[in-house]
RNA sequence: GCGAGCGUAGCGUAGUGGUUAGCGCGUCUGGAUGUGGCCCAGAAGAUCGAGGGUUCGAUCCCCUCCGUUCGCCCCA
């Protein structure tokens, strides 16, 4: 280890050489949210803890468990932000967005932050790429947020997706169905697992979710919310798979998807590859949210909305082999050697800059053989060589590095505006 | 939070209960004193993840911690 100190658990450093596809992915998001009429927002790093607590609620894993709760020198209990929605409807109170023409249409990108064990594509601070549409009912909406995510992740190279959807209803017939299948699972209790027993009490529709053994021969014969919808569940999901299949977006119903945010009704979905075993891999996932605002103490509004991890998004890209050529650090490195001749390059490097070309020089009193190995490496077309011989003759070398590695001179006066047409001409 | 695997220079790796822990890539320097990419040579760079224990002696055995990977939970 180089240093006693290391990044912290679940958090990683961005290299150069990895940034290529966080600007990839950035354009791509920048592109795409305008083909649809999404705006830009930002919203704090942390926020009140309760605006969390209460709308995604107390009892939610990345609020119960998760969450990177502190209290501040003037007493306030702050949380960094550990998902999007929250802080974006809080925003939109806050500014009165209501009295934008509705419906309002906002995307950020920004960490969040979550206490949990890291493993590959799960980080303790990872960027989310979010878009929220707030003052809407139409299903087509639902439709058209997963449109925004398909479009994305096709034009970043990423194939082998697939959508999984379902309606979890609304609250009140949802309650009228949790009682259901409470009461189905109630006689079993003792045969469940630990963590089904717990969900019984806690969270029953995960109940249809556990993977362990002991659960699966309840599954089957436990009421699906789906097949139960209300009426207008049921016609909202109807629009939401018209909307999806006339898109052309394959999607499948998983009526075990749930979702771990409490304030999710109706739409739900996530974004998936399709061949992959990995526990952690959706790259996407949102639903529809009317209660919330009002959970926060807002009028009724409507509002459906996703969330999707970059860092996961660029694990898939690395899976299709999306790469990024190489790109030169600059366009002319200046070799100088010499007493005086560092004055001349500083000069000189600062008129190509000027004249819009990136240029640098190379280290003083480094051998010459040295100052070219870095002149190479940073993929320059042009060394330009300032020694003894051409100061004292007023001249500068202009060496062309790619091909044979011609040489030519040039008068320092005019040699920076010589290169940058010889750049210009290809 | 639970279970399991892994942790040797910047990166990838070899290796052993006991003299200076090897190799490749990369980095730096040089190849008769002003020139890159190829080649050659040399150098720097590792308290063998950290701490403790067993032992005459541990990088190699044991424990704890840290990090990472996989599964669970959950999610992006």
């Amino acid at each position: 280890m180089a240093s006693r100190y290391q990044a912290p658990r679940g958090t990683q450093d961005i290299l150069p050489e990895m940034q290529p596809y966080w600007a990839a992915i950035q354009q791509a998001i920048v592109e795409v949210t305008a083909l649809f009429g999404f705006r830009r927002i930002d919203t704090p790093v942390f926020e009140a803890a309760g605006l969390f607590e209460k709308g995604s609620g107390d009892t939610t894993d990345i609020v119960e468990k998760e969450m990177y709760t502190f209290r501040d020198r003037g007493g306030e209990d702050l949380a960094l932000t550990p998902e999007g929605t929250p802080a974006i409807c809080r925003a939109y109170l806050e500014h009165g967005m209501a009295s934008w023409p509705q419906p309002v249409r906002l995307y950020t990108t920004k960490a969040m932050f979550r206490y949990d064990r890291p493993q590959k594509g799960r980080y303790r601070q990872h960027t989310q790429f979010d878009c929220e549409v707030l003052g809407s009912a139409d299903a087509l909406v639902d439709a058209e947020v997963m449109e925004v995510l398909w479009t994305l992740y096709a034009r970043l190279g990423i194939r082998g997706l697939g959508v999984r959807l379902n309606s979890i209803d609304d609250i009140e017939p949802r309650r009228a169905y949790i009682d259901r299948l409470k009461a189905y699972y109630a006689p079993h209790r003792e045969e469940l697992s630990e963590d089904s027993q717990r969900r019984l009490d806690r969270n029953p529709l995960r109940l249809l979710d556990s993977k362990d053994e002991r659960d699966q021969p309840f599954k089957e014969g436990a009421p699906k919310l789906v097949d139960q919808l209300s009426d207008a569940a049921a016609a909202h999901h109807q629009v939401v798979m018209d909307a999806l299949n006339a898109a052309g977006i394959p999607f499948v119903i998983d009526p075990l998807l749930v979702r771990g945010l409490d304030y999710y009704n109706r739409t739900v979905f996530e974004i998936v590859p399709l061949e992959d075993e990995r526990a952690q891999s959706t790259i996407g996932g949102g639903g529809r949210y009317d209660g919330l605002i009002p959970l926060l103490g807002g009028p009724a509004t409507p509002g459906v909305g996703f969330g999707s991890g970059i860092e996961r998004i660029i694990l898939e890209m690395q899976k299709y082999e999306v790469t990024f050529p190489e790109t030169p650090s600059t366009r002319v490195y200046v070799v100088h050697r010499g007493e005086g001749s560092h004055r001349a390059a500083f000069k000189l490097a600062g008129e190509l800059r000027a004249a819009g070309i990136p240029a640098m020089v190379g280290e003083t009193g480094r051998s010459l053989k040295s100052q070219f190995r870095g002149a190479d490496h940073s993929g320059a077309r042009y060394a330009l060589i300032l020694g003894e011989d051409e100061l004292a003759r007023g001249m500068a070398v202009v060496k062309d590095l790619r091909g044979g590695g011609e040489q030519t001179e040039a008068p320092l006066a005019t040699v920076a505006a010589d290169v940058a047409a010889r750049l210009r001409g290809g």
